[in-house]
DNA sequence: TTGTACGCGTTATCAA
DNA sequence: TTGATAACGCGTACAA
């Protein structure tokens, strides 16, 4: 049984495809009998316009890309979720892609993207490629960027307050009573480690306790990367008695090798992570944690991507999403 | 500056439409000489084609769906990795769904799958409903379930081997000298839910233990429910000194429960999941687990689409997955 | 208020 | 080997 057409519909009403049209998108004028006699017609025959026939002519695919690092770490999921749910109540599609944070495969999927006709496009994680993203920016709209800083007409950014949270988590280990406290960094570049680290120096001189470059071990954001960099802060600097780490992946690995040392969390070693992803409250011990609303930003994201569609001749002024310290056992 | 269409490249390269679809398509003949210069065109213009039109005459989107409970659920990104590299691979893009295990929801989803022309579906989950989907089947291919039976010609399924999977994990227990040992189960109706509490029994009657419901405790599979089902459990049956769960989320909300009563794991109560997602070998302890390939589940799901794609009238035999213990600090 | 005619960009059919 | 023409299904000026 082939699907129906608009033109099925308009000949089993009786009317022209131009009035079935009418009546389905509400424009136009029309009278209400014919409007239902077409409803119906519609009904019967169980008539979905077609998309493909939709978009060739309204330039609108009614999907979005969204790019992330990667689905399988445990903070993207939460912002695929608030994307997908913003998108569905909008009648949008979501397009996933995940480029593993290499920016060439970065740049591969957003062409790909553009090729398929995405009406806009989400960009997460760290690649940078300025200048390609640029050029991309130049001949494709709209674009909203998570955490990234690139000044360009046709991309949004949100950015989450990842300078004041690192602030707050470090000085909450001061508070503690800790003054030895060492950073587990993201050794690839980006512009909420950046931020990350400042906080981190802030909170340290304003308290008075200089601030050490020694003390902070870069590696990759992941579980692995926590483990090898805590070992190694320790192994150099045996006198440090709290972490902060750039993410809650790191933190949670820095517990566990904190555990294989027969290290005690926190009596031995206080850690405090970044993101608050679900894991950290359910983790033994619990990790305290910068919350971020990790749903929120796909949201935001989403509906900005609405709001440039809808208005693209308006500039919109970046988000900033605030954070809190949210206070474990790992630190307490 | 508008996006190149076939008909500019025709005009730069002198020659007509046909001929470039030609060229660029490697389909009928062409002579090198014109093809050359057809791409040649090609590249200077930067010219894309348009999926939207090449769908409207192919009947192909190039595009499948993916369906799930919640991708923020630590065993669906990975099955989404292996179906989106997969599906990348051959050119092909993913719409990601969640559903919540939400009956009536996965039907608005398929429909609207369905209605947004994608080239076939894979669909993952518990929600059962299985007229509707008959319903459903009848009037759209190919579809590919995970975990679930339907016989229907438009459905492929692949299967994990939940009962020898369950029947490993509790032999494991048995040979540890467990005696006493209880299920956390899944309080909705699914395939695999009932081959794993099977699995279950039959681990324990070929071990000359007797099979007892009143052992059994079922919740929602999650971590909470785990947490919660865990302190029933003990609470009517302090005499157990081993859990087999449901999946590992349970496992782990059991562990977490275990913790909070002051019981040491594995040394006053063993606990063994099911899936092996990547957060068991973390956790502390780590907890043993019945391994799933979800990649590969992934990827045979979206290769068999491509299969069915390819060969519409043939029929495909089921996929069976293997599994395999994994035996960690929860449990020895 | 309703209908006619055209165009969106591509592939398929058939003739040259 | 190539090109003209028709379709795919829909929205939208414009005419009636």
């Amino acid at each position: 049984m082939k699907r129906a057409t608009i033109e099925d519909v308009a000949a089993l009403a009786g009317v022209s495809r131009q009035t079935v049209s009418r009546a389905i998108n509400d424009k136009g004028e029309i009278s209400p009998a014919t409007k239902e006699k077409v409803m119906a017609a519609v009904r019967q025959l169980g008539y979905r316009p077609n998309r493909q026939a939709q978009s060739m002519v309204t330039q609108r695919t009614h999907t979005v890309g969204l790019v992330i690092p990667d689905i399988s770490n445990l903070f993207f999921p939460e912002v695929a979720r608030g994307v997908q749910d913003t998108a569905q109540q909008h009648n949008y599609n979501v397009l996933l892609c995940n480029t593993d944070d290499d920016p060439n495969e970065e740049i591969r999927v957003l062409n790909s993207l553009q090729a398929q006709g995405v009406d806009g496009i989400i960009i997460l994680g760290n690649a940078a490629e300025q200048t390609a993203m640029q050029t991309f920016a130049d001949s494709y709209a709209p674009i909203v960027m998570v955490n990234r800083f690139i000044d360009h007409p046709n991309i949004n950014v949100i950015n989450v307050d990842n300078e004041h949270g690192a602030f707050l988590a470090v000085a909450h280990l001061i508070q503690q009573g800790h003054r030895k406290i060492g950073m587990l960094a993201n050794k690839n570049f980006s512009r909420s480690q950046v931020r990350r680290v400042r906080g981190y120096e802030k909170a340290l001189t304003e308290n008075g306790i200089p601030y050490d470059e020694a003390l902070i071990v870069g590696a990759s954001p992941t579980l692995e990367g926590g483990y090898n960099a805590l070992q190694q802060l320790l192994g150099e600097h045996p006198e440090i008695t709290a972490v902060f780490t750039y993410n809650d992946l790191m933190g949670i690995g820095a517990i566990r090798a904190a555990h294989d040392l027969a290290k005690q969390v926190p009596h031995d070693l206080a850690v405090v992570g970044f993101d608050n992803i679900g894991l950290s409250s359910i983790f033994i011990p619990s990790l305290s944690s910068v919350h971020v609303d990790k749903y929120e930003i796909g949201q935001r994201a989403m509906n900005r991507i609405l709001d440039m569609l809808d208005s693209p001749e308006q500039s919109f002024a970046p988000i900033e999403l605030p954070v809190t310290l949210v206070t474990r056992e790992s630190s307490t």
